[in-house]
DNA sequence: CGAGATATAGTCGGTTCCGACTATTAGGGA
DNA sequence: TCCCTAATAGTCGGAACCGACTATATCTCG
């Protein structure tokens, strides 16, 4: 069996789908409408990837063109309507996503993973320049909260993976924060390691008493 | 200009990398270790791409085939080290990944852009199911954390990285937990959606106030 | 009013990524 | 000793993904 094997499983199309849930539009309608509305945050919106989304969901029977329109010679726009079953299939989706954590592989968490080749000082001072991007990023995005639903402009549900991202980031930044004083004083030791006949020995940079692995 | 754009991007290079750091293997031997040292929770371990890695970083001269063995009769296996090029580009790479916080789509806030879809009730009842996942999650990986670092088998350096996965998957609890909470008592409040001539309108389910986007 | 900048709308080709599959060998209980 | 399973080692085809590019239309500012 080869064909259809799982759903269409980029984000961009849950994206897609959510939009036409309200209306129909074409493609590139769709890329500025989540701009505008700030979205762009949560997706990964490229016009490449897109197009590819659509075909796919039109193949899955999820949505369908429903208008072939031209505003003066501007290229014609497809524009396009979720089906029935793709009215389904978003809210099941959405369930599923919510409902069962996946693994996931932050970049971060790869670079950390090797934190030791940087030395106890590297590491320190790259993690505190981390902290300073991270502090500018909530600010900024605080702010755009702040306008929109801080305003009254927009309802609080429609923003909220806003504060669900908001709270990672923080969580994230008290982290870096953390180990940054952890290298700091010593509680975060950096043992040093030899290579030996019988495998990798390390000593402890404290107090010296070795471990084989 | 079409050829070595850019450095490979796959985090699963940085930690073929790493691991060549310590010792010459073949890919396959990459792979068990990784899992072996629990490292597979940072990295997407995956062979296809993992052979599709370590042929990239041969283009891009950063590791070399040194060996090519075979035990018994099994297939050849061939044995590689990193270049000085690697070497010194695997700790740049490290700082920058440390340095620099990149946008990243986890499909979690994917999810969460679209609650509303689900209802005040569904959206309650799926995010709790969520927190007893990663309550379980959590439990899991602290218990191979106490049995290795705990243990001092091994030191804490080495699976920092674990430490930081467990505060981000303790801080997305805690937010999920929080939003059950006030999805319960309707400090999250769901507005009704209508579509009208002039665009959309919601009314707020607590007090019927309108307001137009 | 002309020129450059920006917005509109989308195409295209190449790389990356992944899961499913293949094939051989070692181990271990009936 | 024979079969079944697990471990070893890797291949392959296709889907997903992305960035760079094209082309027209409108805006704007000196």
């Amino acid at each position: 069996m080869l064909m259809a094997r799982r759903k269409v499983s980029n984000p961009l199309a849950l994206a897609v789908l959510g939009l036409l849930q309200e209306q129909s539009m074409h493609p590139y309608e769709m890329a500025s409408t989540l701009r505008e509305r700030h979205k762009d945050g949560s997706f990964k919106v490229n016009s490449g990837s897109l197009y590819d989304t659509v075909e796919a969901l039109v193949r899955h029977g999820w949505i369908e063109p429903v208008e072939t329109a031209r505003d003066g010679r501007r290229p014609e726009r497809t524009v396009y309507a979720p089906t029935e079953l793709g009215q389904a299939e978003f809210v099941r989706w959405v369930d599923e996503l919510v409902r069962t954590p996946i693994a996931e592989y932050p970049k971060f968490l790869a670079a950390v993973s090797y934190l030791g080749a940087l030395g106890p000082d590297g590491a320190a001072d790259a993690l505190t320049e981390r902290a300073g991007h991270l502090v500018q990023r909530i600010e900024q995005t605080q702010a755009v909260l702040d306008e929109t639903v801080g305003s009254g402009a927009v309802p609080r549900l429609f923003m909220i993976e806003v504060e669900c991202a908001l709270h990672a980031w923080q969580a994230e930044l008290d982290w870096t924060r953390r180990t940054v004083a952890e290298i700091g004083d010593g509680r975060l030791a950096w043992p040093r390691v030899e290579r030996t006949e019988q495998g990798w020995t390390w000593s402890a940079a404290d107090d010296g008493n070795g471990s084989e692995r």
